[in-house]
RNA sequence: GCAGGGGUGGCUGAGGUGGUCAAAGGCGCCGGGCUUAAGAUCCGGUCCCGUAUGGGUUCGUGGGUUCGUAUCCCACCCCCUGCACCA
């Protein structure tokens, strides 16, 4: 075992990098570029495993493409506004800016320890103002562009956090962040209009390489669906209501007319009559009620007529006008119209209050029209019982197109695209984040702050723990508007935090610009992000804003980019086994290991868990890397799973991995005290280092990480194996080896490729080289590979059957003859793969068969026989290599006779024969079951 | 309910454009070399049967297409994830 390794030796070359200045990318011209990233942290204090996983995937990524010979821009940051940092200094009664630098200090020290290649020049963070005033700059622009507004309207309010919510924010009625319960409130705030953007946001997915299912949660969030909005004038009122459906055809059906308890109209319309009350307890019921609730009820249908009536706009039929708990007042227009004979809400309803049930549709065409309706017929159907002529009999789209025209011919309805996407409120009613930009002056309203008062900076003399800290703050507050300069008041709302990540990515190919949030060329000619990675939980947060806010500076001038990230890998989770009882189907703490079920007394079993504090399986990175180094760390978490599946951690699987780390450690001082000459197998591990290489390469560019440390580590360990074994020992060879592999090496472990690098006597570092190409493979190598291939799988097959042949023996088995098959049998399958690559059916091969030479003569159905048994399914099974070597010049007998000596050595005999089946030199007349590249074998 | 993703050998987990699949790799287990021994490492084995290189049964279940299917089609069952009375 060799010496160089201590886990203080990777800092030692982590150092090297760091004076060398490595990864401190600028733009070169004629330099192809690739923009790696993943999603930057917040700043907690300690590094766990996810980021660990993260950021491992990311640096071999980037690693990889550096030594590929791109420019590549991999920077680092920290998401450093947010709750976690307020809440903790309200209960440790120091500031958030205090606690955040304490907490980034102590994980960037952990990053770091890990060896990644970040170019930390570029380093920012959210809380920092020369990087939050280019929000309040956005803002204020957006603010002219009418992209943000302020507005009243009910809002997500979480009490716990005591700050409203998007509504990507609302998870099942909770909070995403603390899970408390989630109440409406009527509130003014701050929007930004994402829905402006919807289509974009939709048509743009088709154009990036996201996983399927995130794509899918963004196309779900987005919501789009297509439909009409149709008015319907109100009797006795000049008032009228317009409602959306996605199904105009059933129109005709129409026997009410729903709104939601707070739509506006329903207040109006149902005040005076004695409805009023009866409404007035829903409205109360249903406005209080957390959104969570409300769902829950929701399965209760109840409503309440306002005593008023719409007008049909076709038939000019009176339609009562209800309103219903179920009908959310903020999709659509608050307002449905009822058609109980196709709408599973509105068929209960309509049961449950004595409303008339129509038929308008039916299944298939000529069925009864006047059928009765047993339940809701929701899907197309043909238009039945139209009250006016030209519509029966029309069906799906050519019904709704129908309805649509006749309703526009009269300007009473409209084709709409409707979209549940809705505005992102962004504003916060906390301290932790970008103060949003803006003086509020009585005669003004709210005037944005001019660029050349920016940034806005929070101010340091507040008060934590009640309400929002800047409304104590009475230097903060004073302010004089901008446009008249009478005394204003400053806007305490703060920016949701996900502003801050919807941009940042920007803000990296140009971070120490102090004069502009970036420069347009160089944002245009890093982006888009070409690699980006982290969870799967911001699938509809953080990548729908990023993208949404992309679209919105392209829009501003600022660059011209459409989309942020090209390519997106979700890694999946980091777990660990905890007790688990089956029946119960319940995970506990590992506290309970060993011990009976806390519920059922049953015994528990173990099962793997997301690493959770609650669950007490989690495991600590710090300890690990002081143990084994960061080099074994990323091995095993590269190795463990691929990128994007779940991973079980395993404390076993962590010292195998140690293991070949150390064996690897000692690999070029092993190879170095070889004492031998060029030889015969030299050719071979050169071709094999080709291969080794070619599969490496392009199990790197589609990221199957897996697959490429499988190689690095595991495969071009075996190729020295198997080249000692077959008497291979040129240490020049092996140098030569050495420095190639070390590349393939070093995206991965890259302190131990620097070692090697060393001890090789390179020039420079190796995390700063590029990897050389290699030649292709020569004829003479491809034929050595070739040669071995077929030994081994040789060997493979002779071994099972020297055991099987043993028992017929008297005693162990001494010489062995190996019997190639006979030349007809490559002929015919020369044949048959000639005639099926062009196409021909295999059915029809023994025609062409039966006029072959080799089938003529005596032997004529024994042949016909043998390919139907034996060669047909063999031709398939050959691969595309072993195709061409069958039909290749390789010479069986010969090549086998070469490695009779080995062969005889590895079978433990003491005699091993070549000969070709059926010729003169075959005297074992067991040549039947030999095949092309797959001799028989007979053991004496 | 809707949408997306899955169900593979003792476990884990690749493959999945039909033939290279009894099915990679890892773990576990068994045997051998090396060693005083253990560990490490190297070599081999690990569905069942088998008087010789073969046969049988396998990739959630049941059908189907094909010379051939873990891989394609249909139906069903189960699991995960997200959205959810969205009109």
């Amino acid at each position: 075992m060799s010496d160089l390794f201590s886990p203080d030796s990777e800092v030692i070359w982590q150092k090297k990098w760091n004076e060398a200045r490595l990864f401190e990318q600028d733009i070169r011209d004629n330099r192809p570029k690739f923009y790696c990233l993943e999603m930057y942290p917040y700043p907690s204090g300690k590094m766990h495993m996810g980021h660990v996983r993260n950021y491992s995937i990311g640096d071999a990524v980037a690693r990889y493409k550096r030594m590929m010979g791109f420019d590549v821009l991999y920077p680092m940051g920290f998401d450093s506004f947010g709750m976690p940092a307020e809440n903790a200094a309200i209960k440790e009664n120091a500031h958030p800016h205090e606690i955040t630098e304490r907490n980034m200090a102590s994980i960037t020290d952990q990053i770091k320890r890990m060896g990644f290649s970040y170019d930390w020049r570029r380093q920012l963070k959210s809380h920092d103002p020369r990087y939050y005033r280019w929000n309040q700059w956005f803002f204020t622009k957006f603010m002219e562009k009418g992209l943000a507004y302020q507005a009243f309207a009910p809002v997500n309010w979480c009490s716990q956090c005591e700050t409203v919510l998007a509504n990507e924010q609302v998870k099942a009625g909770r909070c995403w962040r603390c899970n408390g319960p989630v109440l409406q409130k009527g509130m003014s705030q701050w929007f930004l209009d994402i829905p402006k953007y919807a289509q974009e946001l939709v048509d743009g997915l088709d154009t990036i390489q996201f996983p399927e299912n995130v794509k899918s949660l963004q196309r779900d969030w987005l919501g789009r669906s297509e439909g009409a909005e149709i008015k319907f004038a109100i009797e006795g009122s000049d008032e009228e209501l317009t409602v959306f459906t996605t199904r105009p055809d059933t129109l005709f059906g129409t026997t009410f007319v729903t709104l939601a308890p707070e739509h506006p109209l329903a207040a109006t319309l149902v005040a005076g009559t004695e409805h009023e009350a009866e409404w007035q307890v829903l409205y109360d019921e249903v406005s209080a009620m957390s959104e969570f609730d409300r769902i829950k009820n929701m399965n209760k249908k109840r409503g309440v007529p306002l005593g008023a009536f719409a007008i049909h706009p076709l038939t000019g039929e009176r339609i009562p006008i209800w309103a219903g708990n179920f009908v959310i007042a903020s999709y659509g227009t608050g307002a449905v119209m009822a058609v109980p004979g196709h709408d599973e809400r509105d068929f209960d309803f309509a049961k449950s209050y004595g409303i008339p049930i129509r038929r308008v549709l039916v299944k298939n065409e000529n069925d009864d029209p006047n059928a009765e309706l047993k339940k809701a017929e929701c899907e197309l159907g043909w238009m039945v019982n139209s009250a006016l002529d030209g519509f029966d009999g029309l069906y799906g789209e050519d019904a709704k197109t129908a309805v649509i025209d006749a309703l526009a011919a009269q300007g009473s309805g409209t084709k709409t695209i409707n979209w549940k996407i809705r505005p992102w409120l962004v504003s916060r009613q906390r301290y932790w984040g970008t103060p949003i930009p803006v003086i509020h002056c009585d005669s003004c309203g709210p005037v944005p702050v001019p660029a050349k008062d920016l940034p806005v900076e929070l101010p340091r003399d507040v008060v934590f723990g009640e309400g929002n800290p800047l409304e104590t703050s009475a230097s903060f507050l004073a302010a004089d508007c901008p446009s008249c300069g009478t005394p204003g008041r400053r806007e305490t709302d703060t920016m949701d935090t996900f502003v801050d990540s919807s941009w940042y990515f920007l803000r990296f190919t140009d971070a120490l610009n102090d004069e502009l949030c970036f420069d347009e060329a160089k944002a245009n000619h890093w982006m888009n992000v070409d690699f980006y990675c982290g969870g799967i939980e911001h699938a509809q947060m953080h990548l729908i804003y990023a993208r949404f806010w992309t679209k919105a500076l392209r829009d501003l001038g600022l660059h011209q980019i459409d989309e942020p990230f090209n390519e997106l890998l979700c890694q999946g989770m980091v777990n660990k086994s905890a007790p688990w009882c089956e029946p119960c189907g319940l995970t506990f703490s590992v506290d309970h290991a060993g011990k009976p079920c806390p519920h059922c007394e049953g015994p528990l079993t173990e099962r793997s868990a997301k690493m959770s504090k609650s669950l007490g399986n989690t495991v600590s990175p710090e300890d690990m890397i002081e143990r084994y180094g960061a080099d074994t760390v990323r091995l095993f978490i590269l190795f463990a799973a691929n990128p994007t599946a779940g991973m079980d951690w395993s404390d076993t699987a962590l010292e195998a991995n140690y293991r070949v780390m150390m064996q690897l450690y000692g690999m070029p001082e092993r190879l170095a005290s070889w004492d031998g000459e060029a030889g015969d197998m030299d050719v071979w591990f050169e071709g094999r280092l080709k291969q080794r290489v070619a599969e490496f390469k392009a199990a790197m560019d589609t990221y199957d990480l897996r697959r490429a440390v499988e190689l690095s580590h595991y495969e071009l360990v075996k190729d020295v194996n198997w080249y000692t074994r077959r008497g291979g020992n040129n240490p020049v060879l092996a140098k030569r080896i050495l420095r190639h592999w070390a590349h393939m090496l070093s995206i991965s472990t890259p302190h131990l490729a620097e070692e090697w690098w060393s001890v090789l006597g390179m020039e420079g570092l190796i995390s700063g080289a590029e990897m050389p190409s290699l030649d292709s493979i020569t004829a003479e190598e491809q034929n050595a590979l070739d040669g071995e291939t077929t030994t081994r799988s040789f060997l493979e097959s002779a071994r099972k059957i020297k055991d099987v042949a043993e028992r017929h023996l008297d005693g162990p088995a001494k010489t062995a003859t190996i019997i190639v098959a006979p030349t007809w049998k490559r002929e015919l399958a020369i044949t048959a793969l000639e005639f099926l690559e062009q196409g021909g059916n295999p059915k029809q091969f023994i025609s062409v068969l039966s006029q072959m030479e080799i089938a003529q003569g005596d032997r004529k159905g024994e042949i016909m026989g043998f390919w139907g048994k034996k060669m047909l399914p063999q031709v398939f099974k050959w691969d595309d290599d072993s195709r061409v070597l069958i039909r290749s010049s390789l010479d069986e007998v010969a090549s086998l006779t070469q490695r009779a000596a080995f062969i005889a050595e590895e079978l433990g005999l003491d005699e091993v024969v070549v000969v070709l089946g059926e010729s003169e030199e075959d005297k074992t007349g067991r040549a039947g079951g030999a095949m092309p590249l797959s001799p028989a074998v007979v053991y004496a």
